[in-house]
DNA sequence: TATACGTATCGTAGTATAACGATGAAACCG
DNA sequence: CGGTTTCATCGTTATACTACGATACGTATA
């Protein structure tokens, strides 16, 4: 087992202002996007191994979920293109972890409502 | 057009504490149906809509959108079963409010993540 | 180079969702 | 009573989602 490169992928939360408004079409849309990826049992749980963990997850979290690898592969890409997440390729593996922007972006958004 | 009682359905936002857990197998379920519930364009506007007016909105809601009668019936059924939004019969027409405690109970649970 | 490992992707089947028009049911107005 | 308004429900069609096994792909290790 490698060190592995984990820690280059998971940025550091960086608190610069998000400007983009919070009401409005885009922002309903946006709001759409999200929480439809959130709104799945897995998916909460994948979020949720990932927030936990401040490091980067390598592959475990087919472990941890009662599903075959081919359907969290499959969880873990909504995650990806709703913006969620990012998967680092690190060698053989690839590594997830939260992407803090999006995370906060949604946050936000469900606030505003 | 008749004054309408609509004042009656919309609760006082009655801060009581919610002690339900924030983690957990029970929240993760909980937080996946109201997200799946919010996943939607549509839902996220009859949401903003009610929300927005204090009082009631009485059916008004499919002339601001533009789906057929029956789409929007369809999505404020979904809103209602997630427990989101309450619809109070009033004379012919139907008033369809926010519900406050289950708002309230999705930000937390996104807060939370 | 061959083998093993970790993931992604493909193909597929079953189920759910979204949209609409048409129809129904309940409450009001004439 | 008969018609109108308001909303829900039904039936239908098209599309999307979820899950799985099988397979392909890239990277390390023997």
């Amino acid at each position: 087992m490698k060190p592995s490169s984990a820690s280059d992928c998971c940025p550091a939360p960086k608190s610069e202002p998000d400007l983009r408004p919070i009401e409005g079409e885009e922002a309903d849309e946006e709001l759409a996007v999200l929480a439809k990826a959130v709104g799945h049992l897995a998916r909460v749980q994948i979020l949720r191994i990932l927030v936990r963990r401040t490091t980067c997850v390598c592959g475990d979290i087919v472990d941890e979920l009662p599903l075959a690898q081919s359907t969290v592969s499959q969880h873990l890409k909504v995650l990806k293109d709703a913006g969620l997440i990012r998967g680092e390729v690190d060698g053989p593996r690839v590594c997830y972890c939260i992407e803090p922007r999006a995370l906060r972006r949604l946050k936000v958004l469900v606030a505003g409502l």
